[in-house]
DNA sequence: GATCAGCATAGGTTTTCGCTATGGATCGTT
DNA sequence: AACGATCCATAGCGAAAACCTATGCTGATC
């Protein structure tokens, strides 16, 4: 790895002696001289002045030698920093994630933070489709994706994932809401009444939302839609408008509140995704097994979470 | 010279491709693996992530690539530096001389500088046998001195010498001296009631003089001495003194006058010496030939004048 | 699903590297 | 002045590496 010409040459050049630096790199005299003047014809010059009683290098070898020491630990610091990134104190993370989700794992990035405060965080905040596009074409090491990657995914990729937890969807009003502190359940007519705000179409959680009042056979009133999630939570706080989030969000969040309903709405996975079969660096997969710690540790054990998703 | 390895890492990393690497370079394809995967398993890393549609570096890769950058810029700098060293437009020329000899030779000095102004000049000034000395153990390139070595030098050591002129020595006082003005030449007898001011004993100068006066049968009269060659001037200057000096450097010098004499004062020749055999640096080299330039177009051509004086 | 492009692997050849033995030059010593 | 010691260079041989051709394997494209 380390070019031996330029090491033996460093070695002379300190030792002043072919002998001498011979011994210390464990290797024979002649093959320093012969290495060396393998360099010298190579260079075609004359590194090295032998007369007299100390080798000692020429002009030529004076100046060489100055780039040549700056090569070498150049080099060394190289392999330093391998094992910097090796044992995590070093690296990059580029981390793919949809609306939402953040504000449910934020625990773990916490926790990951702690973990390694070394390794640089580059976060996306993307679509689910696009998230799903990223972590194909390595744009991000891995996704926290708000559910299971779609249909079309699965039939050319392959894409691998591991459930983090499940929750159901709900309703939620800001506490100035007209249906604030009402406590029977709300049927679908109510649902039909209600002005919401959603999230644009490319979004899974809206995907699921659409999906839902499509089976119930309900018309929603979509008065605002946005690709912000900060956007509509703002607003909703306000209190005409309702929305429809994860319950753990909710209870979770100050100013909101949710509402009940007579059919219960979908489930969603938060799921890790990445590239299965793709190198993954030591960043993302930590990161990867502390999510899987992680969710254990949270929500119970979860073993048979991981499930790979191949290609037909 | 160049770690092939390092270059092999780089050319794929620039052109994204083992084949379109193996192509610029000029080796097979299977090189290129076969080298890079020994790279890596030299480092217990993975650089390359040979996943998906092209090869990319890991995050491993990513980091080390860098200093392998630096590393392999920093030896091409190295190279481009030697360069620049052989054609003369660095390095550095350690020039040793004897007083007075560098007022004879300063317009050789001011023609190397104009012809290299690269070069740095380290220039020391010694006595005779000091200079040889320097000469020898390679603490100077090479010397300008007022005389051919002395014996002891030629029996132990090999010197080689190049004689760049030749003048006579003469009395020299200055234009207030008692003598000033005088026509006809002085004898021993007026020679012996001279006060003098001369170099001390280790000089050459002083040596041929004490060596004439001896011939002569003279006891001169040293009232001054000093390691100084300025120091005299100056006072020989006052009027009171005479010293002397090659006959060029007086005729040469405000306010001094020779004084002839009725026996020639000897000869001396001003000398380039260097180390036979031992490396010459080119910036020394550059100075030699240079200097056997300028003799011969400042005093004739002078082929015969390089003497190489072996030891016994 | 067949083809193409691109990297990996296998096996043999050439080049390089490193060793031992030895020669020649310099330096210090007797 | 000769001798011995030290140190670098050279020669020749064996081991290791670097490199090549031929071929296999995998992912991408049509």
């Amino acid at each position: 790895m380390v070019p031996r010409n330029l090491m033996y040459l460093r070695a002379v050049h300190e030792h002043g002696s072919f002998t001498r630096a011979a011994k210390a790199l464990n290797v024979s005299q002649p093959t320093l001289s012969q290495q060396i003047k393998q360099l010298e014809d190579l260079l075609q010059s004359q590194l090295i002045d032998r007369t007299g009683r100390q080798v000692r290098l020429t002009d030529v070898g004076e100046i060489y030698i100055r780039h040549v020491s700056r090569a070498l630990s150049e080099l060394s610091a190289g392999t330093r920093a391998i094992k910097d990134v090796q044992d995590l104190s070093r690296g990059t993370l580029r981390l793919g994630w949809t609306p939402i989700t953040n504000c449910l794992t934020c625990s773990l990035l916490a926790a990951y933070k702690r973990h390694f405060p070394g390794i640089m965080l580059k976060a996306v905040e993307l679509p689910q489709i696009e998230l799903e596009a990223a972590v194909m074409n390595g744009t991000v090491d891995i996704g926290i994706a708000f559910s299971e990657p779609a249909l079309g995914m699965r039939q050319s990729n392959s894409i691998e994932t591991f459930t983090l937890f499940e929750d159901n969807l709900c309703f939620a009003i800001g506490v100035g809401h007209g249906l604030a502190g009402r406590q029977e359940p709300i049927d679908s007519a109510d649902q039909a009444q209600l002005h919401l705000g959603l999230l644009s179409a490319d979004f899974a959680l809206r995907r699921m939302v659409d999906e839902y009042f499509e089976d119930q056979d309900i018309s929603p009133q979509v008065v605002m839609e946005s690709n912000s999630h900060n956007a509509i939570v703002e607003v909703v706080r306000l209190g005409s408008l309702a929305t429809v989030l994860p319950i753990k969000l909710v209870v979770s969040c100050e100013g909101f509140l949710p509402l009940r309903t007579t059919t219960p709405l979908p489930r969603h996975k938060v799921c890790l995704i990445w590239h299965q079969g793709r190198y993954m660096s030591s960043a993302a997969r930590a990161f990867k097994d502390l999510g899987i710690e992680w969710s254990g540790s949270v929500f119970g054990t979860a073993q048979e979470n991981t499930r790979a998703i191949c290609k037909s």
